[in-house]
Order: structure tokens, then C-alpha cells, then sequence
DNA sequence: TATATTTGCATCGCACACGATTTAATCGTG
DNA sequence: CACGATTAAATCGTGTGCGATGCAAATATA
């Protein structure tokens, strides 16, 4: 590509990726909305109806997001009556996140928002196998990008 | 796709999407630090490298952002001297966006970040035609996303 | 066992995103 | 021309993201 072409927007791959992922928290919005749900929290959620009672720590290397972003987050949940956070016994500096009755009933009714949004992709004659290979795509290069940086031997 | 699967992490298109825009942020960052640039305002100069001398109504449809996002973005370029903001004088109600020489001096600079993801995708074997394809994707989907809402004859 | 290091979480500051609202200029219609 | 509707920016409030820093608990090491 000529040096002039490489700048342009529209050769960007930054760019998509970035506005498609606004895109879809903004498609995402009047569901979780109902739910008083921000995208985050909902991320959150998703990680804990899989196994309730993680940490803060564990939680933030399933979303790859750091504690900075996390705590005040999950502090937001709990004033939320989501869930309820507590210290460990075993380690005072844990603090254990687990659901409550109302963040476990909210799985039901958010059963059906990912299938929303693949619908209106497939509405629009998107393939499915185009979805999948997109996801297969991406995992990969999350494998590339999330690599810990101290770990390579960095000259 | 059973129901309970639905809602696992993995299966879900949305995080991969989520996760990728912000570990490129984030591979951006160093490169864009020696700039004096966000990744934001690094968006509204490949705008302005293409075509000098836009509304601020124009950069917002060109990268999908609303004036409350750019609004105080552009006039922290102002203040640091990459752009000017001046009102239109065909119509007093529009403000023009021009770069400075310093603005439109960082695009040599810029350059040849693109190209650094790039290789470090292509350095971890992955193929040229996936990016490609990715892209094809990325755009059919946010021509759907994007679409104006009120367009369609929503009953 | 005393001390240095590491670890888990929280706090702070800054810069987005974005819904909602405001203000001022322009446009459309009669 | 009058005036309501529309449009372009800006402002406000809330909620992320994240680098930098702080702090206390746990661990490693002398």
C-alpha cells in the first residue's frame, strides 16, 4: 500500500473494530436498560451465572479488565442489590463477589439479548458462518494482544 | 445452541469485539503517547489529514461519535495547539476545524503506527487475508448498526 | 523472626462515550 | 415578515477505562 493510502480511515482496521463494539453496547442499550444494566455489568454478570463467588481478581482475568475499572464497578452492582461483596477468610485481601437472589433471577431475563442482536445481523443477510469466523478471528488475536508483556524476553 | 449455553462468555460475539478494541487502545497507547495523542484524537487527525477545514458535525459522522463526545475532544486539541476552531461565516452556527502546522506535521509521524499492529499480528503467524476479511466483516456490520433509527418504519 | 517483596484491592485524575437538555442560528411555511 | 420547527454545538451527569499511586495482607528471604 502507498504510503499516502496508509493513513486514510477507510484502510484502517482500528477503526471498525472500535466503532462496531460502540455499535453493538449501543444496540445492546434498551435491553439492558431494562434490565438497569450498563454493558460492562452486564459482562460482569455473564462471568458470575457461570460460576458465582469468583474474586475481584479473577473476574477482572475473564475480562481482562483491572481492578481500577472493576471495583468501583462491582461497588456500583452491590448498591444495586446485584450482589454482595465480602473478604476472604482464607485471605483478607480477597474480596469475594457473589450474586444475589435478584442478580441470579436477572440470568432469565437476559437469556434473549445476544440472539437480539444476531438476529438483526442475520436480518440483514449476514451468514452465520461469517459470525463464526469473525469470533474465531478475534479470540486469536485476543490470545496476541492480552499476552502479558513482562513475559517475552523484551531486549 | 442450547439455552444455557447461550449466555456463557464464550459463546458470546459481543466481548471478543469489546476485548479487541480495547487491547489495540491499549497497544496504540505507547506509540500514541510519544504523539501527545489519544486514540480518539488520533481518529479526528486521520479525518483531518484526508480533508482539512470540516464541521464538527462532519467529523462526528465520519467516525460515528456525537458532538457531547467531540465537542470537548476537539477543543482539548485546541488547547494543545494540534487544530483551530473557528466559526463559519456562511453559517454562524457551525464551527470549522482546521489543523495547524504542528497538527498536520504529526501525520509523518503517525504514519508508520498502522503498520506496528499490523506486525504484530503478521509476527504471530496470523494471515494477511484474515485482516482483510475481518474488515470486509467489521463494515457490512456497522452499516447495519449504523443505520439511522429513524429511517425505517419503526411501526 | 525481622524485613523486603509481592499481591489484591481501592483511590485519584484524566479522557472518553453518550443520553438528555440548552442555546443560538437557520430554515420552512403561511 | 412572523414564528414554529429544525439544526449545529455545547453543556451536564453518569459510567466506564486505565496509568499511577496507596495500603494492607500475605509471602519470600535473609
Amino acid at each position: 500500500m502507498k504510503k499516502e493510502e496508509q493513513l486514510k480511515l477507510e484502510n484502517q482496521i482500528c477503526f471498525p473494530i472500535y466503532s462496531v463494539s460502540r455499535l453493538i453496547t449501543r444496540a445492546y442499550k434498551p435491553h439492558l436498560d431494562k434490565l438497569g444494566l450498563t454493558y460492562p455489568q452486564y459482562l460482569v454478570l455473564l462471568v458470575l451465572w457461570e460460576e458465582n463467588g469468583l474474586s475481584v481478581n479473577k473476574i477482572g482475568r475473564k475480562l481482562l479488565l483491572n481492578t481500577n475499572t472493576l471495583s468501583p464497578l462491582i461497588k456500583r452492582m452491590e448498591k444495586n442489590e446485584l450482589l454482595t461483596r465480602t473478604r476472604s477468610k482464607d485471605d483478607e485481601r480477597t474480596v469475594l463477589v457473589d450474586l444475589t437472589e435478584k442478580g441470579i433471577n436477572l440470568k432469565e431475563k437476559a437469556a434473549s439479548i445476544p440472539q437480539e442482536l444476531l438476529n438483526t445481523l442475520l436480518n440483514e443477510d449476514v451468514e452465520p458462518s461469517d459470525v463464526i469466523l469473525l469470533k474465531k478471528t478475534l479470540d486469536s488475536w485476543i490470545n496476541i494482544l492480552a499476552e502479558d508483556p513482562e513475559s517475552p524476553a523484551d531486549k
